[in-house]
DNA sequence: AGTTAACTCATTTTT
DNA sequence: TGAGTTAACT
């Protein structure tokens, strides 16, 4: 990336004043776009606190964060730079109780929310419940509450979830819960509904950045409209090819409107990439050409032409798979470097993952699968985060639930489920019914105890948490919670191996030194999250994904989906699984309408695109003549993706080059094998 | 209450 | 193919 700004992006950069979208292709450098424009906007006399640039993960907002630092220094702090999430639960801590929502609300995540679907529809069938969890999601991300819902429901199916959306609805709030979904809607229903709110927020911004534009859904395009009133300007960054969240609610439709909804809008492209080579983008904008367009783009390398993109025709998977091991070996002989994180493996769907990992182990080359259970997801965590949200939000029963079952004090499902008859009755939270004298009429002796004995432990350290500053007296409080309730005991009791219980115990030590630094030094140092409690960092947790990396990354070969993709580049790439039905993916029951058959393909096809423009240098696309599907082996068609990357023929063929390099590579690797030094194995042509 | 045996069913995933 | 869950035991 050269050091000065190109015309277009200096452009994007010094359009201050009205709206700007960023058509921003693969590669072009939209981050250095949005960071340099922060800059920018402040040189020109913006207050760094008035500036927003809103991402949609945490990563990014993080990458964000990073970049504006090296650029502007400490004001960096000062700009927000958070998630579309992050930012609805300010406007909510500020402004929520005009919605009954205290400030202390709880935010639950899909588990939690998953349960509370099933008690509203009275099922346990988490198939159905994760559909109701899927229909309620997609009508709040197009901006619909329960009742607009009901109203707009056609038929008998979409009234029972609309009913159950009313009752999941009211027991959130007197949960005093939000789900993550709410934490756009009810911001939007804030802004839209009362103006004296909506004009703080707007006069509070100077100028709004959103990163990943087209991968806006509806409530969020309308929130930013909100945010944004008809004078704040903002620039939009986002790139239509790469739109690859339709299925979870994001729309074109947001980058249709803009210029509809704002006639000055600027548009500018950019189309200069200094990712790949022109062999890579030449395939990229061949395939993405066969969609229709919304704003023609053509990528530009300046990379010189490289090496010709490979398909890589195989027998089957496990085939196909060893094929990739040979030609990662192969290219790290002849590139000299010996980074194995140069080299990126991606599928259409995680279980694809399998093979490639098992050719790995064998071959002996270090890996990491990109995704998997996060640890804010994990079983522990999540008992421990029950306790913190519990101590903020005595009306979050959920948290009640998880906590008084972690660990288990003898209180079983008949008490709970009295315990609940009885709180429901008389409309208060299980935390208060706790309290209650008229308890013992409902419950066991022993059981009333029990229950009174959790609710005393609960409230002491609460009291003892929101008086606890600083990271060496939260790790001693956190140490000695841990030990008072028997934590570790308790997962070792858990009869899942000593090793699992072992591994667990040091996630809750993780757990316990990432909070207790949250908390600040205590010393009054002038950062944002010195004087933060132990509360105050518990309320935010369920928006946390990761944690900070714990070694900077090692030399490991990626196995990753597309769709985590996004955003990443490697120097080598291998995309995998390329025939009809894996890469266009073809769900199993087929209720296909040509039209929406169309547009899914016109998804899956800048899927397709999202991963050749992963690739910097190499690019190989691999593909099985046969495959398992349910148990059975079939033959297959190569994705009519390659067709469309218009590669040379001699590429596409069945090319003897191909073979006599796999042989070469396999060759090598066996003289690396056998002897320690052998002459550094040479591969010429 | 806890553990095993059978049974089912398979995109993509962030917050 | 395997994971994850339910149902039926002990």
């Amino acid at each position: 990336m050269p050091v000065t700004l190109n015309p277009a992006q200096n452009e994007a950069v010094n359009h201050l004043r009205g709206p700007c979208l960023v058509l921003a292709g693969a590669g072009s450098g939209k981050t250095r776009v949005i960071t340099h424009k922060i800059a920018r906007l402040i040189q020109s006399g913006v207050e760094p606190r008035r500036l927003a640039a809103i991402t949609f993960t945490n990563k990014a907002a993080a990458e964000m964060r990073a970049r504006a630092r090296g650029l502007i220094g400490a004001r960096a702090a000062d700009v927000l730079i958070c998630t579309f999430h992050a930012l609805g639960v300010r406007v909510l801590r500020e402004d929520g109780a005009e919605l009954g929502l205290k400030p202390q609300f709880s935010i639950l995540d899909s588990d939690d929310t998953l349960g509370l679907l099933k008690d509203c529809g009275a099922t346990t069938d988490n198939a159905v419940a994760r559909q109701w969890q899927w229909a309620i999601s997609g009508l709040k991300s197009a901006g619909l509450n329960a009742t607009a819902a009901l109203a707009r429901a056609t038929s008998a199916g979409e009234r029972h979830v609309a009913q159950i959306m009313q009752r999941y609805e009211e027991r959130l709030s007197a949960y005093q819960s939000v789900d993550f979904d709410d934490l756009i809607a009810l911001p939007l229903r804030l802004l839209a509904q009362h103006d004296t709110i909506a004009r703080k927020w707007q006069g509070r911004f100077a100028h709004v950045l959103i990163d990943e534009y087209q991968d806006t859904n509806a409530a969020q395009y309308e929130l930013l409209k909100h945010l944004v009133g008809r004078a704040t300007p903002f620039t939009a960054v986002g790139d239509d090819d790469q739109s690859i969240y339709g299925w979870r609610g994001a729309t074109l439709d947001n980058l249709r409107c803009l210029p509809v909804d704002f006639p000055q809008l600027k548009v500018i492209k950019l189309e200069q990439n200094y990712r790949s080579t022109a062999a890579i983008l030449e395939a990229a904008n061949s395939v993405i050409g066969h969609n229709p367009k919304l704003f023609p783009k053509r990528l530009r390398s300046e990379l010189g032409a490289g090496e010709a993109v490979r398909v890589l025709a195989c027998d089957d998977e496990q085939n196909e798979a060893q094929r990739a091991v040979q030609r990662m070996q192969a290219l790290r002989q002849t590139s000299g470097k010996k980074a194995w994180r140069d080299f990126a493996v991606l599928y259409r769907a995680n279980h694809q993952a399998r093979v490639f990992e098992q050719a790995l182990r064998r071959a002996q080359i270090p890996y990491r699968v990109s995704g998997g259970q996060s640890f804010f997801e994990r079983a522990e965590i999540k008992d421990l985060c029950a306790w913190l949200r519990l101590w903020v939000n005595e009306s979050d029963d959920p948290a009640f639930l998880r906590a008084i079952a972690a660990p288990k004090r003898g209180i079983g499902h008949q008490t709970l489920a009295r315990l609940g008859e009885f709180a429901a009755q008389s409309r208060s939270p299980l935390f208060h019914a706790l309290f209650s004298h008229s308890l013992d009429a409902v419950v066991t002796r022993r059981a009333a105890d029990a229950l009174r004995e959790f609710g005393r432990e609960v409230t002491d350290l609460r009291q003892r948490a929101g008086a606890t500053h600083g990271v060496g007296a939260a790790r001693a409080f956190l140490a000695e919670w841990l030990a008072g309730i028997g934590y570790e005991q308790h997962l070792q009791g858990q009869a899942e191996g000593k090793a699992l219980a072992a591994a667990r115990w040091d996630n809750v030590g993780d757990f316990c030194d990432w909070m207790a630094e949250r908390c600040g030094d205590g010393a009054g140092a002038p950062t944002r999250r010195a004087d933060q409690s132990l509360l105050d960092v518990a309320q935010t947790i369920a928006l946390i994904t990761t944690l900070k990396e714990r070694e900077a990354d090692p030399d490991v070969v990626t196995l990753s989906t597309l769709h985590a993709a996004k955003g990443l580049e490697w120097p080598h790439v291998i995309l995998a699984g390329a025939v009809e039905g894996l890469l266009p993916f073809v769900p199993e029951g087929e209720d296909t309408s040509a039209a929406t058959d169309a547009l899914r393909v016109e998804e899956e096809r800048r899927l397709m695109y999202v991963g050749i423009t992963r690739a910097r240098l190499t690019l190989a696309v691999s593909w099985p003549r046969q495959r398992k599907k349910r148990r059975q082996i079939v033959t297959t068609r190569p994705s009519r993706f390659i067709a469309e990357m218009a590669l040379d023929q001699a590429a596409t063929r069945e090319d003897p080059r191909a073979r006599l390099q796999a042989l070469r590579a396999e060759f090598a690797r066996r003289a690396a094998d056998s002897e320690a030094p052998a002459s550094p194995a040479r591969v010429v042509p």
